[in-house]
RNA sequence: GGGCGAUUAGCUCAGCGGUAGAGCGCCUGCCUUACAAGCAGGAUGUCCCUGGUUCGAACCCUGGAUCGCCCA
C-alpha cells in the first residue's frame, strides 16, 4: 500500500497490491496529477468539437453541500463522458460574489468589534471584504476539488474579477441605452434585516397564523349630521400601517355601503380626513367588505391608489421602526406598534373584534423575517421585451429542457412577468454605473436628479458637462447591483464577452448544456436566457438538465436552519468521493426526481454510499485478479485484435454483453441517463464480469505444470480478452468513478504517468459482436448451473463436496452449449461426473432415486440416494408442484380464451403455450418424483 | 384558486400494455488462492383506491385519496 502511494502506480507490484481500495490516497493523488498536467485545460483553437458547460457558481460564503455534491457528479459524469467523446470540453468554474451574504458576515463581525458600518466607511469595508474573500472565500473551491471535478481551474472566474465586472458595467449601459433599465419610486420587497431592497423571487411566502383585527373609522360628513356618529367597519391583518391610509374602498356594487362613497371618514390618532371611495377589485365577502387603502405599504393598495389618484404615505422608516407619519407610534418597532394600534384603538372603543385569521405573509429569503413592502426610489430592468424574446426562442426549442416537462414550467414564469428591481443597498457587489448631476439639484440627491450612465467616473463625467455645463458635479449611485445580475451573465462574461472575438467566446459560446437545480429555474436559468438573448441574439445553452434536489432520510429539504444536512465530506472521508459520486448519480431517475439519501445519523453511516464503496472495491479486486493472472508480459496483448476463430464460446458471450453495455451506455449518457447509464454497468461488472466470466476463465488461466501447447495458446487467448473488457469498462466507468478507473487502467495498461484515462477515447463498438442467441443461451447455462447449486443446498451437501449430476433436455442447442460448457459446469458446481443426455438415452439408462429440478427444458439429476432427507425433499416437491399447478391454471385460461387467442399477438401466444408445456412438464416431473418417494 | 410530481418487497427505488425487479436489510451455508466491503443458495408484494379502454393494465383513460413541490 505504501508502495503503491510511493510509486504512484501499482503495474510493478501486483503482488503487493493490497485487498482494499484505499481512496483517499488515490483520490489525492489523481487530483493533483491532473491539476498540475492540465489535463481539464482545453485549447480553443485545436481541432474538435467544442463542449461547453459552466458550473452554476456557488456562493463564495458557501461550504460544500449534499446539493453541491449531487450537481457536481451529474456535470462532472456528463463532461467527463463528453470528453471520452473526443470533444474539445470546457467546464468553467467559480463562484459568485454573494452580495447580502457576505455583507452579513462581515457586518456581524464588525458588530462584534463594536464598528458601525457607517464608522468603518465604503473603502474600508470592501478592503476588509476583499481580505476576508481571499482568507475564506476560497474554502468552497477547494471542497469542489474534492470531488474530483474535472473543470479547467485555470479560467477560474469570480463574479466581481475585472472582467465580469467590466461584463456587468457594459451589460448596465447597454440595456439603459435601450431604455430597458429605469429609475422610478415604486413599491419594493424591503428587507428589513439586510437593509436593503430585494427582488420578488428573494421573497417567499410563509402562511401565518395571525389575527384579522376589525374596527372602526368615523363617517365626518353627511351621515354623522344624523343621528349621531356613524361608523364603517373595516378589517385587516396590518392595524400598524393605519395611519398610512389614505381611503376606505368599498365595492360599487355592494348595497350596504353605496350611500357612503365619497363621504369623508376621520382617521384616528393622526386625524386625517379620508375618502370612501369604490373600486371593484374589492371583495364584498372578504371581512367587512370595507378594505382600508395603504398605498404606500401593500402592493394591492398601491395599485388602487394609482387607479384613484391617491396620496402615499410611508409610516415607516428602512429598519422597520414607525416615522413622523405614524403620530403617537413614532419610534415604535413595526410590531410593538401594531400592538400599541390595537391597544389604542380598543382604548378608545374603535376596536369591534379581533378573530384568528392565517394568511400569508412575505418573507425575506436571506433575512428571514417579514419583507416590508415600501416606497422607494430604485433600479429596475424591464423584463416584457426580454421575457417575449425568450419565448420566441423556446417556441424554436431553445433551449431544450430535460426532463421536457420544465418547458412550461420555464415559460409560464416568463409571462405576465414583474419588472426586476436590480438595485441593492449595499457596498459588497458591482457599484451601479450611474452618477447623479448633483450641481442640478443643489447638491442632493432626489427622484428629479438627473444622472449619466458610464463606464468610468471620468466618462460620466465628460458626459454631464455635455449636458449640463462645465460646471456640472456628479455623484455615482451609492447602491450595488442584485448578484444574480452579474450570474445572469455568467455563461458569456466568463468566456470574455463583451470580447466577442475572444476565442474562448467563439469556440465555446453558446455552451451546450447547463446543469442545474429546478429551484433556480427562474432565479438563474431565466435571468441567463433573458440576458443572452438581450446581448448575444442566442439562447447561452443548448440544453438544460434539470435535476431534483438531495433531501434526508425522511425526505425533508435539507437546510442549515433546520440542521438536517448531510455533510459530504463526511461521507467522502468514510467511503471515497468515487463511492459518494456513484451513489448519488445512480439514484437519478429520467424523471429528474428529488433523491432521498439514506443516512444513519448516529453513526454517520449511508448504506447507500457504503453499497456504491462496495461497488468500487470490487472492481478493485477484478482489476487486482487480472493482473495477479495476466503474468508479466501483459501490455503489448491489450492491442492484439483478437481473432474470431480462437475465442471460446463463453469468451464471445462477453464480448456481446459488453457490447450491449457499450452501446447502452453510450445511448444514455448521451440522453442524461444517468442513472440507467450506472446501473447498467453496474450489473454488467458485478453480475456478467465478475460472477460469471471471471468465474469461467479460472481454469483456462491457472494452468496445470505441463500445460500442452494449445492451454497456453488459449490462456493467452482468456487474458487478451480479460484485459479487452476490463479496460474498455473501465473507461465507460471512468466518469462515474473517475478516481479509481483512472488508477486502476493505469494498473491495468501500464501506460505512463503522461497518459490519462480521462482523456482516452470512448472504446468502439466490435462489429457483429452482438449475439442473442448466444446471450439467451448464456442465460440457460447460467439457470441450470444455479439449478444444480440450489439442488446441492438443499440436499444439504457441503460445498467441497463432489457428486455427479445428469442432465436431461430435448432441446439439441441447449445441449449443445452444456456439453461445450462442460469442464465450466464441474468446476461452477462441484461436479465430479457431468452428464447431457437426451430423455431417449435417459430413458435406456435410467438414474437411481435422485434429486431433481426442472429449468425452462432442462431436468437436472443429482442421483444422490441416502443423503437426503427425504421429508424435506417431500414438502419441497409439493410446493414446486403447487406453484406449478397455480402457473398452468392461470396459462390454461388464458390460451382458453378465444379472444385471446385470436387477437394478442402470435408471438405472445406461441409463447404462452410454451410456457405451459414447460410448466406442465415441471408438474408432471413433481408428481413423478412425489411417487418415487412414497 | 391554478399547475406539477409521487404512491410498487421491511427500507430506498427501477420497470410504464404480455402477468413484478434491483440494492440494502432478512434467513441458510461458506474465510472456495481477486474481493467477508466477499461467495453460493433462499424467503418476501391486494404494484394507493375506483370505475373504464383492451384478449390482457403496475403501466393507458375517468374520478378520488394521501404526501410533497411550484405559482397566485
Amino acid at each position: 500500500m505504501t508502495e503503491l502511494s510511493k510509486s504512484g502506480g501499482f503495474q510493478h507490484a501486483a503482488s503487493s497490491l493490497p485487498k482494499t481500495y484505499d481512496p483517499a490516497g488515490t483520490e489525492r493523488k489523481w487530483q493533483r496529477a491532473w491539476e498540475k498536467k492540465a489535463v481539464f485545460h482545453p485549447d480553443p483553437s485545436i481541432a474538435g468539437e467544442p463542449f461547453a458547460v459552466v458550473i452554476p457558481p456557488p456562493n463564495v460564503t458557501g461550504s460544500l453541500h449534499m446539493g453541491h455534491a449531487f450537481n457536481t457528479s451529474l456535470i462532472d459524469t456528463i463532461v467527463r463522458f463528453q470528453r471520452l467523446q473526443g470533444k474539445n470540453v470546457l467546464c468553467l468554474p467559480g463562484t459568485d460574489h454573494a452580495s447580502i451574504a457576505v455583507q452579513t458576515i462581515l457586518e456581524k463581525q464588525l458588530q462584534a468589534e463594536g464598528i458601525t458600518l457607517h464608522e468603518l466607511g465604503r473603502a474600508a469595508f470592501l478592503k476588509r471584504a476583499w481580505k476576508w474573500k481571499s482568507e475564506s472565500g476560497g474554502r468552497i473551491v477547494e471542497q469542489l476539488r474534492r470531488l474530483g471535478f474535472s473543470v479547467d481551474w485555470q479560467r477560474e472566474r469570480f463574479t466581481l474579477d475585472k472582467g465580469l465586472s467590466d461584463a456587468v458595467s457594459e451589460a448596465f449601459i447597454r440595456l439603459h441605452q435601450q431604455g430597458l433599465i429605469y429609475r422610478g419610486e415604486y413599491l419594493v420587497n424591503w428587507c428589513p434585516a439586510s437593509g436593503s431592497a430585494v427582488s420578488d423571487l428573494e421573497v417567499e411566502m410563509k402562511e401565518i397564523d395571525g389575527y384579522l383585527w376589525h374596527f372602526r373609522y368615523p363617517v365626518i360628513t353627511k351621515a354623522a349630521s344624523d343621528e349621531g356618529t356613524t361608523y364603517l367597519e373595516v378589517a385587516t391583518t396590518r392595524p400598524e400601517t393605519m395611519m398610512g391610509d389614505v381611503a376606505v374602498a368599498v365595492n360599487p356594487d355592494d348595497e350596504r355601503y353605496r350611500h357612503l362613497i365619497g363621504e369623508l371618514l376621520i382617521l384616528p390618532f393622526v386625524e386625517r380626513e379620508i375618502p370612501v371611495i369604490a373600486d371593484e377589485h374589492v371583495d364584498q365577502d372578504f371581512g367587512t367588505g370595507c378594505v382600508k387603502v395603504t398605498p404606500a405599504h401593500d402592493p394591492n393598495d398601491f395599485a388602487i391608489g394609482q387607479r384613484h389618484a391617491l396620496p402615499q404615505i410611508t409610516v415607516m422608516n428602512k429598519d422597520g421602526t414607525m416615522n413622523s407619519h405614524a403620530g403617537p407610534f413614532q419610534g415604535l418597532d413595526r410590531f410593538e406598534a401594531r400592538k400599541a394600534v390595537v391597544d389604542a384603538l380598543k382604548a378608545k372603543g374603535l376596536l369591534v373584534k379581533v378573530e384568528p385569521y392565517r394568511h400569508s405573509v412575505p418573507f425575506s429569503d436571506r433575512g428571514k423575517v417579514p419583507v416590508e413592502p415600501l416606497l422607494s426610489t430604485q433600479w429596475f430592468v424591464r423584463m416584457d421585451s426580454m421575457a417575449s424574446r425568450c419565448r420566441a426562442h423556446l417556441a424554436k426549442g431553445e433551449p431544450r429542457f430535460v426532463p421536457e416537462r420544465w418547458t412550461k414550467v420555464y415559460s409560464d414564469w416568463l409571462t405576465d412577468l414583474r419588472d426586476w428591481c436590480v438595485s441593492r443597498q449595499l457596498w459588497w457587489g458591482h457599484r451601479i454605473p450611474a452618477w447623479f448631476v448633483i450641481s442640478e439639484t443643489d447638491g442632493q440627491i432626489d427622484d428629479s436628479t438627473p444622472y449619466v450612465v458610464a463606464r468610468s467616473q471620468e466618462e460620466a463625467l465628460v458626459q454631464a458637462r455635455d449636458q449640463f455645463g462645465d460646471s456640472a458635479e456628479i455623484q455615482q449611485d451609492e447602491d450595488v447591483l442584485d448578484t444574480w445580475f452579474s450570474s445572469a451573465l455568467w455563461p458569456f462574461s466568463t468566456l470574455g464577452w463583451p470580447d466577442e472575438s475572444h476565442s474562448d467566446f467563439n469556440c465555446w459560446y453558446p455552451t451546450s448544456t447547463l446543469i442545474t437545480g429546478f429551484d433556480i429555474i427562474f432565479f438563474w436559468v431565466a435571468r441567463m436566457t433573458m440576458m443572452a438573448g438581450a446581448f448575444t441574439g442566442q439562447m447561452p445553452f443548448g440544453d438544460v438538465y434539470i435535476h431534483g434536489l438531495v433531501r434526508d432520510e425522511q425526505n425533508r429539504k435539507m437546510s442549515k436552519s433546520a440542521g438536517n444536512g448531510i455533510d459530504p465530506l463526511l461521507l467522502i472521508d468514510r467511503y471515497g468521493t468515487d463511492a459518494l459520486r456513484f451513489a448519488l448519480v445512480r439514484e437519478v431517475t429520467g424523471a429528474g426526481q428529488d433523491i432521498r439519501l439514506d443516512y444513519d445519523r448516529k453513526k454517520q453511516t449511508s448504506s447507500t454510499v457504503e453499497a456504491s464503496r462496495n461497488f468500487a472495491n470490487k472492481l478493485w479486486n477484478a482489476t487486482r485478479f487480472a493482473l495477479i493472472n495476466l503474468g508479466t508480459s501483459t501490455k503489448s496483448e491489450t492491442v492484439v485484435k483478437l481473432d474470431p476463430s480462437t475465442l471460446q464460446l463463453s469468451d464471445r458471450w462477453i464480448l456481446s454483453r459488453l457490447t450491449r453495455v457499450n452501446r447502452d451506455s453510450l445511448q444514455r449518457y448521451e440522453n442524461y441517463g444517468l442513472g440507467e447509464a450506472a446501473k447498467g454497468l453496474y450489473e454488467f461488472a458485478w453480475n456478467d464480469f465478475c460472477d460469471w466470466y471471471l468465474e469461467l476463465i479460472k481454469p483456462r488461466l491457472n494452468l496445470s505444470d505441463r500445460p500442452t501447447e494449445a492451454e497456453v495458446k488459449d490462456q493467452q487467448i482468456a487474458r487478451q480478452v480479460l484485459v479487452k473488457v476490463l479496460s474498455e469498462l473501465l473507461v465507460m466507468m471512468h466518469p462515474l468513478m473517475p478516481h479509481l478507473t483512472e488508477e486502476l487502467w493505469h494498473g491495468l495498461t501500464g501506460a505512463s504517468e503522461e497518459s490519462f484515462l480521462a482523456l482516452q477515447p470512448w472504446p468502439s463498438l466490435i462489429p457483429n459482436c452482438l449475439d442473442d442467441d448466444l446471450e439467451n443461451a448464456f442465460s440457460e447455462l447460467f439457470a441450470s448451473i444455479r439449478l444444480v447449486r440450489n439442488l446441492r443446498a438443499v440436499a444439504g451437501l457441503k460445498p467441497s463436496q463432489e457428486v455427479p449430476v445428469r442432465f436431461v433436455t430435448a432441446k439439441r442447442d441447449l445441449a449443445i452449449i452444456l456439453k461445450s460448457a462442460k469442464r465450466d459446469i464441474e468446476a461452477l458446481t462441484r461436479t465430479n461426473h457431468l452428464e447431457v443426455l437426451d430423455p431417449v438415452e435417459a430413458h435406456q439408462n435410467p438414474s437411481v432415486k435422485a434429486l431433481a429440478g426442472v429449468s425452462g427444458q432442462l431436468e437436472v439429476l443429482l442421483p444422490i440416494e441416502g443423503l437426503v432427507d427425504l421429508d424435506d425433499l417431500r414438502s419441497r416437491l409439493k410446493k414446486d408442484l403447487v406453484k406449478a399447478e397455480k402457473e398452468i391454471a392461470g396459462l390454461s385460461r388464458r390460451l382458453e380464451n378465444s379472444d385471446f387467442v385470436d387477437k394478442a399477438p402470435v408471438d405472445i401466444v406461441s409463447d404462452c403455450r410454451l410456457k405451459l408445456a414447460e410448466v406442465e412438464s415441471q408438474a408432471a416431473l413433481a408428481r413423478k418424483r412425489l411417487l418415487n418417494l412414497v
